[in-house]
DNA sequence: TTTTACATTGCATACGTATGCAAAAAAATC
DNA sequence: GATTTTTTTGCATACGTATGCAATGTAAAA
């Protein structure tokens, strides 16, 4: 059990000062040539690396950024993780992470204030005003990913998502223009803020066109109650949906296996399918999924910028709530039901 | 931008030492009731959180374990991250996330040392000896999950795996005795010991029946080499295989959907197939893969344990290599051809 | 009451690094 | 060569906590 070597071994063994060393591993630092060689020899040898907590402790910045995840069941979020964490690593930073199971979150506010992280982003959980209150006053920006805060919260949080109510309507135009004429929606969580834009957007949407939804079930994002809505959505055979749009990918597969395995429904010939999201398994050839997409690249660009224009002590409005537009994904999951009426 | 309170600022609200109030927050320390009261009442006014970074300099551990990963394409993984990082929480140990792309393992390893965590898991990529021994230099426990290290290594690394060897010699007993007689093997990464350990139980088991694999390709765990290593494996229609074992679901998943979609083959009327890993996607009535399990559960199980004896420091086994038993789970994508031999 | 044992508290120090300040060294200018 | 400017280095201190040690207070035993 040995224990590491520090800066006191390193500057021993070279000869020099303590304050020597630290200045080697500091960018910018004046170190003159030699210097550096003695130093960076001696360093080599003794297999010294610098203690982050101890170095955090005194420039006050940890590099290390806390992100609250609850049941990573939503398929969007892997990529999501993989690609900020491979982001944040190209600039030094590092992701701590914390699983709320939605009972835990006060505790979980104080664990992540522990580790002195410089920004939370929160993925999968919503923050209750307080416990967000309670960031603010620590001075640590917080970034909703995906998600906002309700209404009338105080803390300045910023947040990041995709345009919500954009897709909605965009999905909602689709259908309408596909000829579609019993349009169901099938709800995620009624409370979460994806949940309410999508559904905003794709009643304007419909509007428009002077429709309205046709049929309305609650999936609250889980497989299972998606299948049991679908089952609803489709139990009396006259008039049945003609189309369906799923607040969630992941809903919107077990919905699509619901209907063909299940239900026994050609899609799209019978029933045509949207999504929301565009997971990778979107376009596998069996699903085939039409959706609309989350860029993720562009929402965590946007998730990291945020941070670091905070961290850079940046003049900006206190809260910001940045929208990453998305695009209708078309695939074969929908079909133009316009020609079979002609005919 | 407030700083955060810090001990002495408690101390001098509630009129004790500094001491005291870290007493207070170490569990089993000697503190009357009076006392206790008086400082939390003070710390809950002051929002006081203890940090991490000071308490791991002085105590010699840091709480965080080290998770490297590399692009999650396996859809394995992200039931592992979020298991491993709950199970961890329980016992107030958080995971810290690294992403290696392969050519950035040697700073990594620095970067990790940096942060004094308290243990490494590796999750996706492979470590070369040489790093490994630098963690052991630290003495700092490393726990390959779901891989070994090559013959010959040095370093004490220990691993969790699941029993790749038995998994592939059921999966060949399996497809045996459903009365295939043309059986292909699609391999993952040909130098991973997972491949290498699945192909070796496979052709073991063949052997006990006297078959031999009939045809072989290489997927390198990627969707689409996958795809193209089918269009290989079934080119010639005569005697084309009537069951294919695929290395792992995430090209099995691929390689049902080209047979289905591109090539026009049923499954599994005409072929047989089989995956490894049992993902939850696995399960997805359009697909329906007969699979074996790696149960995540206990391997995270396994691995926790594994890493709490190295830090309660037990005396054991300096290098301790763990097989989780998994099991044989039957979908549809499997057909007993017997019957229509006979007929 | 006196002695002994024990629980509680404060003092002082250490953990490993970064950084302001002054001293020293080197380079540039005259 | 003398002086000024610039660069490089070491000294000393601070970051926020845990903990050994001694001092104090309190309860138990005699």
């Amino acid at each position: 059990m040995k224990t590491q070597a520090t800066s006191q071994d390193v500057a021993r063994l070279a000869g020099v000062s303590q304050s020597a060393v630290s200045r080697c591993f500091t960018a910018g630092a004046s170190v003159s040539e030699a210097m550096r060689d003695k130093v960076q020899e001696a360093a080599r040898k003794l297999g010294y690396q610098p203690n982050a907590h101890a170095r955090s402790l005194i420039t006050g910045r940890s590099r290390i950024i806390g992100l609250v995840l609850s049941h990573i069941e939503n398929l969007f979020y892997p990529a999501v993780l993989e690609q900020l964490a491979q982001r944040l690593q190209q600039d030094g930073y590092h992701l701590l992470i914390f699983i709320s199971d939605g009972h835990n979150a006060d505790d979980l506010v104080g664990e992540i204030l522990q580790y002195k992280v410089d920004g939370i982003v929160l993925g999968a959980t919503t923050l209750s005003s307080a416990l967000a209150q309670r960031c603010a006053d620590a001075s640590i920006p917080v970034v909703l990913f995906n998600r906002i805060m309700a209404e009338g919260s105080a803390g300045s949080v910023s947040s990041v998502r995709s345009d919500n109510v954009g897709g909605g309507r965009e999905i909602a135009r689709f259908l309408v223009a596909g000829g579609h004429r019993r349009i169901a929606y099938l709800a995620g969580r009624e409370d979460s803020s994806t949940n309410l834009e999508r559904e905003r957007g794709f009643r304007e949407g419909l509007a428009e066109a002077g429709q309205r939804i046709y049929a309305r079930a609650i999936g609250n994002y889980d497989v299972l109650q998606a299948r049991q809505a679908t089952r609803d959505l489709f139990a009396q055979v006259e008039q049945r949906p003609d189309a369906v749009f799923v607040a969630s990918d992941q809903m919107a597969i077990a919905v699509l296996d619901t209907l063909r395995h299940e239900l026994g429904l050609a899609v799209p010939q019978q029933v045509s399918v949207v999504g929301f999201d565009n997971v990778p398994q979107a376009a596998w050839e069996s699903y085939a999924l039409t959706t609309f997409e989350q860029p993720v690249q562009p929402m965590v660009e946007a998730t990291v910028e945020l941070l670091q224009s905070y961290l850079r002590g940046d003049d900006m409005p206190h809260t910001q709530n940045i929208v990453i537009a998305g695009q209708l994904v078309l695939r074969g999951s929908c079909q133009n039901r316009h020609q079979e009426r002609v005919t």
